[in-house]
This record gives C-alpha cells, sequence and structure tokens, in this order.
DNA sequence: CGCGCGATTGAGTAATTTCAAATCTAGTGG
DNA sequence: CCACTAGATTTGAAATTACTCAATCGCGCG
C-alpha cells in the first residue's frame, strides 16, 4: 500500500527510508465504494488525492444537469479539483468513483512542507504539472480538429486500458458526444 | 525592457539585483515582425519564450492544412511548444506572430540552471503550469459543454483585450467553430 | 479609385442531437 | 436452469445545428 506511494515517486527520484518515513505523514488513506463522491461541487476543497487502486471520474454538471466528465483517473494519478485546491476554494467539479477506490491524500499545507522539507519533491510536482498541461493541450487539439469517430479512436489509443474498464457512455461524456452517435460509429 | 521581465518574476517573488543579473544571462533578446513563425511545426524547439511585447498564436495545421489555434500569448505570457520543449523534440505545433513582437527566450539548459541556483524559480514555474493546466481544464470544459454563442461570450468575458487586438477569424479558429457561424450569432 | 482583407449573407448539405423504443447483457434469486 | 431486473447499448426517425461554398459587402490604405 504504502510501496505503491513510494514507487511512484521512485519513478522520477529517489527517497531515502527518512525521507518517505516523512513523507508518508503528510498523507491520509481513505477507501469508497462505487458511486461514493470524494468531493462534489460546492465543498471546500482542501486536500489532493493519490490513486492507489480504483477509477475515479471528475465531472461537471451544467445549468441543465448533464455530467461532463473533466477527466478520468485511475492508479497511480493525482487528481482534484486543482484550482479549489491551490486556492483553498469550493468545487467545480465532483469526483466521483466509477470503481471501489483507495486513495491517499495530502493536504496544502502538508504539500508545501513537502516542497520545503525536500525541494526534489518540487520538481516531482513540476514534472506532473507540465505533463498534464501537455496533455490538456492535446486533447483541446482533439477537439478542435476531430469528428466524434476519430475522437474516440485517438481515446482508445490514448488510453486502451483505461477504455476496457468504463463503459461507452462514460467514454461519450469525455468525448463531448453522445451516447447514441458514439455508438453509431461502426454501423 | 529587462524590467519588464523582472516586474514579471517580482509579481510572484523577489529577486536580488545580483539575482536578475544572473537571470538575465540565461536569456536572450529577439524581434519578430507581423506573419513571421517563430518556430514552425517540425522544428527542433530548443527554447521557451517570454512575450515582452506583442501578439503570437500558437497553431496546429491538421491534414488538410486547416489551421486550429491552441493558444494565443501576449505581453507577459509564456509560450511554446512545451512537449518539444521539455522532451527536446520536434514541434507539432507552429508559433505565429499576429502583431510585431519582441520575447525574451531561453533554452532547457539555461531554464535548468535557472532551477538550480534560484529555488524560487521553480515555484514560479510551478506556479505558472498549475495555471496553465487550471485554464485548459476550463477551455475544455467549455468545448464539452458549450455552443458556439456560449464559447464565444465566454471568450470574450475571459480575455476582453485580447479580443479587441484578434480578428473574428482567428477568435473562430481558437473556438473550434467556422468563421461564418461566429459573425452569424448576433442576427 | 481600386486593391485586399475581413466580415457578412444566402442556400443547400452534412453531421449530430434528441426523443423514443427495442435489444442485449450480466447478475440475482427462485 | 430459468425468469427477472437494472443498466448499458443499439436502432430509428425527425429536428436541429453547424458547415461548406459562393457571392457580396465594407473599410482602410496606397
Amino acid at each position: 500500500m504504502y510501496k505503491t506511494l513510494r514507487n511512484h515517486f521512485e519513478e522520477t527520484f529517489d527517497l531515502t527510508d527518512k525521507e518517505f518515513a516523512f513523507v508518508l505523514t503528510q498523507f491520509k488513506m481513505q477507501d469508497f465504494k462505487k458511486g461514493d463522491f470524494i468531493f462534489q461541487n460546492g465543498d471546500q476543497i482542501k486536500y489532493v488525492y493519490f490513486i492507489i487502486s480504483g477509477l475515479v471520474k471528475l465531472i461537471y454538471f451544467d445549468k441543465d444537469a448533464n455530467e461532463h466528465i473533466v477527466s478520468f483517473a485511475m492508479e497511480d494519478w493525482w487528481e482534484s479539483d486543482f484550482n479549489a485546491f491551490f486556492t483553498q476554494s469550493e468545487a467545480t467539479y465532483s469526483l466521483k468513483c466509477l470503481e471501489a477506490t483507495s486513495v491517499f491524500y495530502i493536504s496544502l499545507a502538508g504539500y508545501r512542507k513537502l516542497c520545503e522539507e525536500i525541494p526534489k519533491m518540487e520538481t516531482f510536482w513540476l514534472q506532473k504539472s507540465n505533463r498534464g498541461f501537455v496533455s490538456s493541450q492535446r486533447r483541446i487539439l482533439s477537439l478542435l480538429t476531430a469528428n466524434p469517430k476519430e475522437r474516440y479512436e485517438q481515446f482508445l489509443k490514448a488510453y486502451p486500458s483505461l477504455a476496457q474498464r468504463i463503459s461507452k457512455t462514460q467514454i461519450a461524456a469525455y468525448l463531448g458526444v453522445s451516447r447514441e452517435t458514439l455508438s453509431r460509429l461502426y454501423s
């Protein structure tokens, strides 16, 4: 369990036992059942979540209560309403479990403490953030340039393992297409 | 000129004269004319650019040579093909000047040197990256949830000064709408 | 005045959505 | 093993939205 987190950090930089022990003091763990909300829009967002196991979706409800999927997150991914987290304000999005999910979570104060104590940690976050930014840009491009079929195929190619774990309805909500259109793609 | 850059950093953290002198050694300056490409897709991307003055667009050409706008950047904004920059590989995007533009630019080596010498610099980049990520997510959401009219109004609201400097055709290419549709919104 | 660029308008077409109904599937309990 | 249910997927048909292509308009500038 703890190993998952340590391995995850050590894909980027090495940690001594002592350092990792300190890191752990800043995290707490929690389990959620399928269908649970980890947080909902309007909640004060105090934490960033590291998915140990399971699968979640970050969603936005529009004015007609339609659900749109901002992102999925599974094992080894970090997730939160980052804007709300960094500004310690209320969530625009909601985080809902598509499967039973276990997470480590850390507060903003804890996050800052880590960065101060272990400078490499800041490099780590920077790398994560950069990658998140880059893949968001890729998705924007996909939405700008590709039709539903192309978007779906790009998604399958980019996230093959994810695609097998979620329903087409969920994929449609991520791609910005109605589930009927997605269903008709290969007929 | 140099002041622009210093002020920009000092919106986030303070720099001594000596530190800023060191910062400057890592940057070079260049001027571009309206219509110039700062880089084009396929180019090796060695630099990140800070816009001192002017206005540029980061664009992607699809298979039919249609142009799509990934982002605009004006005074005080950082821009590059960040994926290509961090992996020191070839650009997917092109960066073109919509107005005469002056930039400071820095290499990956220079960027790393800055982070090592001045740790606050890393915090600075992290903040920029986080904000870029958050606003990309917002744009994704806009593309997922809003129709052309709503997207256009969100754009006007989010970037009022930018909207006055660019043609509707450019805005259309950013919003993922044909210019004719954009033109018909209020008729 | 005439050129060039951007914006607008019109008409027809293509893509996607919506709403409704039917079908399929996996899991549950008898 | 079968019947039943809930959820997901598929299908059909009509309505809507946005696109494309083509023509026109408007304006600033040499």
